[in-house]
DNA sequence: ACGCTGACTATTA
DNA sequence: CTAATAGCCAGCG
């Protein structure tokens, strides 16, 4: 195994995580971050989303919110409503950018996965 | 190499 | 109740 290209780099797990999501769901930065051990860090995970749909196969950060259920990275998807109107087109319900109901529709990965 | 910024969260006032 | 601050860690100039 001349060379190691396995990618087990802090953001490829939360990569994964989010690919993980089921659709119609949600979660928060910091329950990814704690399913991985760094619960601390939260911002990381909104960091690697930074760069999420540029993968290959993209990851649904739109399903990925803040503690609050608020839509806070939506800002970053080029156009501000496209988060919101994915989220809405999954069954979830959006009103002033944040989740309606966002504790029924959390998932947590560290209990579900 | 150093410092600032940032898609967060929890705590304190 | 809301607002502000600190802790967090990696990327970029």
């Amino acid at each position: 195994m001349p060379s190691g290209k396995k990618e087990d780099s802090f953001f490829e797990q939360v990569y994964e995580v989010a690919r993980q999501i089921p659709r119609g769901r949600v979660t928060s930065y910091g329950a990814i971050a704690a399913c991985l051990g760094a619960k601390s860090s939260s911002r990381m995970v909104g960091w690697a989303m930074n760069g999420a749909h540029l993968l290959k196969p993209k990851v649904p950060a739109h399903r990925v919110v803040n503690r609050n259920g608020m839509l806070s990275g939506k800002m970053h998807f080029g156009e501000p409503d496209r988060m919101q109107q994915l989220l809405e087109k999954e069954g979830i319900a959006v009103k002033d950018d944040k989740v309606t109901d966002f504790k029924t529709l959390f998932w947590d990965p560290s209990a579900e996965l």
